[in-house]
RNA sequence: GCCGGGGUGGCGGAACCGGUAGACGCGGCGGACUUAAAAUCCGCUUCCGCCUCAGGCGGAGUGUGGGUUCGACCCCCACCCCCGGCACCA
């Protein structure tokens, strides 16, 4: 490619009072440019640079086959921000991939008969190609795709090390199932309704052998947030999710009268709950235990059995829906067993009811009506006395209309009466600590994370089983565990791996008698746990990544992505670093040291983009209309870019006039001659203020001002040009810092005026400019004068004008004079270069 | 219900640390260029009222109602609405 010349077949624009220009034709420059840049390796990020690094990461896409506005939005900010930091010096790390492994990929073999291979490789060459329309810096020879058998390997690889150290386990669980998939879920992949967040099928429940990882192992690492700088909703998210209780494990007392054992030997001689106010201990009426609590069947009273089967029964029909659909009355069945306050002395009533929750605390819950609102409706609904023993203030021993959950003076609990109540939640605990009846603990919501799916296109899990030695991992050597290309993938409830005999039939690593592989599969969250590392060096085969490029680039200095993986992605990976961590596989705590969550770009009509609502923007479309750099900007331009919002057709013209304008500024020679010192002392002065404005609206991710900024710069050459003759030096070194700050966000246009105007390739290897704060002062302000607080007179004055004399203009305003109408002044209050505030009354 | 974020012209949005509300852009209106249109360029454009109307003057105004302050889009209190998340978590 050789050096880029205006040609002379060239269309040129008369432009009024100048000579013809070459008109700005951005689908020929970026196509030239890209190829350029490709050819000479010009985004291809060393790995032994001077400079300081900055690994800069952009979450990669699902391979749906189409780039949309979605990913322009998230992408192309990025891709100016990494830019951007690289012509602040730094050695900047941009890599992109391709997250490939998933249900759709499978869906689309059984509906259009493609094979997943196929379906899932040829949407990644479409991906790459309308990815490198884009113009990013992405350094493609790192790329991922995590699908390649040298990808997922290492997937095998870090589950068999989990597995190792007991972080990842087989277990038999009620697990999310969804009927459509025909697959289990992950808690997070269950939406709030209780539907599957892939297929909105109702999701239902059912046991099954799972295997999980143990994230609960890090939950308090995990909540805690101080080393990193991430948007405060995410964390919030994250620690909603995870949710720490502080609270009481306390026994109550199990001696069932003979007679009522449902099962002989029930060796069990006590029910453990857990509760965050044990200073309400004394006013449990009843026990409630999770239908699905183990103790169940062995305490029900035989006259009972029948009706508590068919209520346990109902219970696990219940889909997700059903069971938190809001309003819906307390159910629940009676035992006929009871268990003993041993606090009290009293005998308590044991329930069951569903809104007992196996998997929180320890599935069973003292009820206590006077002081928890379900545990009040529970006793409303079913006559169970409601006893109050935390007084409300001004209490006058009425019965309550609903439960009272605030602080009180503790009452009818015997030895703790008259105690504040917080005081006896510590009293009771150590009371009950004292007395060997239970300790404080700690419960959380997060539960571990469900890995395995009952589909094809995943990482196989590297596991054999064994009728004789059991589960045994597959030796290092035997990795990967590959998928086979041949199997029926239509879904049945079992992994399509099942029924493939050649891969299901293996030997035992360990005894080598005949064992059966595990058939299910990963879930993808798996491979975006450490797709970043990957990067580094995604062709290494001697371990995940090579230490050293490891220790040189991570962790990641900013992440950018939505704000919808606050709980998942975001919280897998971070638990999976953590993980890796403690192997010694990476140093430091957390992956991801800054996170920025861009805004979802919606439709013009402000509505979620769907085919169905006709409401997609095609963003090729765009760009062959417009050029890729007047499509980046205007998406950075529509608003904060943390906000996201409709998509409006029209307003693109805007940004496509004012890369016109740049064009016709950068490529005409001003007016020559002797200019105006005062000019030429405002252009420096516009030029200077713009690069530090533009400085800190990109290190805040303020891509909306940092356009507006550029286009009043651009304004102000345009008026400068027309009014007169221009000083060159000045103007030069505008148009310099112009192009150099225009070189991010635009950087075909950026390129092709830096050549164009003489300057050395690339504008990408050029530095940011910086600003001379000396040159930024204003010489005259606006000196706003008031009465009362409402302007009144604006004065132009020196901008280094005494507090005397602008008092003294200020009242001597004619305006002012006015608006004081002989009132008696009270005060005038001086705000240096801003305003004079004259109070009258 | 709880936790985050937000509510500013016709529209997207701007406003530093409490000091000119509406930058920048779209749209609209008027004008220049053109046979014409497109494109481009220039001017005006928060609302209301008034006047001696190329201009000028006054009032109101940042979801609502209060408060603090010389001065509030910004701080405080109460409330309404919108978006996102969580929601029988003991």
């Amino acid at each position: 490619m050789t050096e880029a010349a205006p040609r002379k077949t060239e269309a040129r624009t008369v432009q009024p009072g100048h000579p013809a220009l070459p008109r700005y034709d951005p689908k020929e420059i970026e196509k030239r440019w890209q190829k350029r840049w490709a050819a000479d390796g010009l985004y291809r990020t060393p790995d032994d640079a001077p400079q300081p690094k900055f690994y800069f990461l952009t979450m990669l896409p699902y391979t749906s086959g189409d780039l949309h506005v979605g990913h322009w939005y998230a992408m192309a900010p990025s891709d100016t921000a990494a830019r951007f930091r690289r012509m602040r010096g730094y050695n900047v790390l941009f890599p992109m991939g391709f997250d490939a492994f998933g249900l759709p990929a499978e869906n689309a073999a059984i509906k259009e008969g493609i094979h997943p291979h196929r379906w899932t490789y040829d949407n990644i060459d479409n991906m790459r190609r309308q990815l490198k329309t884009m113009g990013a810096m992405f350094d493609w020879s790192r790329e991922v795709r995590t699908c390649d058998p040298e990808y997922y390997r290492w997937n095998q690889w870090f589950f068999l090390k989990l597995y190792e150290r007991g972080l990842a386990y087989r277990a038999l669980a009620p697990a999310n199932w969804c009927p459509s998939c025909q697959t289990v879920l992950a808690n997070e992949q269950v939406l709030p309704d209780g539907t599957c967040e892939r297929c909105g099928t109702p999701v239902t429940r059912r046991d099954l052998e799972q295997w999980f990882l143990r994230t609960t192992a890090y939950a308090d690492e995990l909540l805690d947030h101080s080393k990193i700088e991430w948007p405060e909703q995410v964390v919030a998210m994250q620690k909603n999710w995870i949710s720490r209780s502080e609270g009481v494990e306390i026994a109550f007392g199990l001696d069932l009268p003979a007679g009522r054992h449902g099962a002989p030997g029930v060796e069990e001689t006590e029910i453990r709950v857990f509760t965050t106010r044990a200073d309400t201990i004394f006013g449990v009426t009843s026990m409630v235990l999770a239908p699905e609590h183990p103790l169940v069947p062995k305490l029900t009273a035989p006259d009972r059995r029948q009706e508590i089967d068919k209520y346990i029964e109902y219970a696990r029909r219940q889909t997700e829906i059903d069971r938190m659909s809001m309003e819906r009355e307390k159910t629940g069945v009676f035992t006929g067993a009871y268990c003993k306050n041993l606090l009290s002395g009293e005998d308590v009533p044991i329930w069951i009811a569903d809104y007992a929750l196996l998997w929180y605390g320890t599935g069973a819950v003292m009820g206590v009506p006077a002081h928890d609102q379900r545990d009040f409706e529970f006793a409303r609904q079913f006559g169970l006395p409601i006893k109050v023993v935390v007084a409300p203030p001004d209490w006058d021993g009425a019965p309550l209309e609903q439960a009272y959950v605030e602080p009180g003076t503790m009452v009818n609990s015997g030895r703790f009466d008259v105690l504040p109540s917080e005081e006896g939640k510590q009293a009771i605990a150590d009371y009950v600590e004292a007395q060997g009846w239970g300790r404080r603990s700690i419960s959380y919501r997060l539960r571990d994370w469900l890995v395995s799916r009952q589909r094809y296109w995943g990482t196989p899990i590297p596991i054999v089983h064994c009728p004789k030695c059991g589960p045994v991992p597959v030796p290092e050597p035997g990795l990967p565990v590959l998928l086979p290309e041949d199997a029926e993938f239509k879904p049945t409830g079992e992994s399509p791996l099942a029924g493939h005999e050649r891969f299901v039939n293996t030997t035992c690593p360990k005894c080598s008698g005949p064992a059966r592989r595990e058939t299910d599969t990963m879930d993808t969250f798996m491979d975006s746990n450490w797709y970043f590392i990957r990067y580094l060096s995604p062709h290494y085969d001697a371990g995940p990544v090579d230490p050293a490029l490891a220790r040189k680039w991570l962790p990641v200095d900013q992440y950018t992505g939505g704000a919808e993986h606050a709980v998942m992605h975001l919280l897998y990976a971070r638990f999976f670093w953590k993980a890796l961590r403690d192997l010694g596989l990476v140093d430091g705590d957390e992956p991801f040291l800054r996170l920025f969550n861009q805004g979802q770009i919606l439709g013009p009509d402000g509505q979620r983009m769907s085919k169905s609502r006709g409401n997609v923007v095609a963003p090729d479309e765009q760009v062959s209309r417009y050029g890729t750099d007047t499509f980046r900007c205007y998406l950075m331009f529509l608003g904060p870019w943390d906000e996201g919002g409709p998509y409006a057709f029209e307003g693109i013209t805007g940004i496509w006039r004012w890369l016109n304008r740049v064009w016709n500024l950068a490529l005409s020679e001003p007016p020559a001659g002797a200019a105006d010192p005062v000019a030429v002392r405002e252009m420096r002065r516009v030029t200077h203020k713009t690069v530090r404005r533009v400085t800190e609206d990109l290190e805040r991710f303020r891509f909306n001002t940092m356009l507006a900024a550029l286009m009043e710069m651009t304004n102000h050459l345009t008026k400068a040009r027309e009014s007169g003759p221009v000083d060159a030096a000045a103007w030069d070194e505008s148009i310099d810092s112009l192009l150099r700050m225009t070189a991010p966000a635009a950087p075909h246009i950026a390129e092709e005026l830096w050549t164009r105007t003489g300057r050395p390739y690339s504008v990408h290897q050029q530095s940011w400019p910086t600003w001379d704060a000396d040159l930024t002062q204003e010489e005259e302000i606006t000196l706003v004068v008031q009465v009362n607080g409402k302007v009144r007179d604006r004065l132009q004055v020196p901008a280094d004008i005494e507090e005397a004399l602008a008092r003294e203009m200020a009242l001597a305003s004619p305006r002012v004079q006015a608006h004081i109408g002989g009132r008696d002044v009270l005060r005038v209050v001086y705000v240096p270069g801003k305003l004079v505030n004259v109070v009258v009354r």
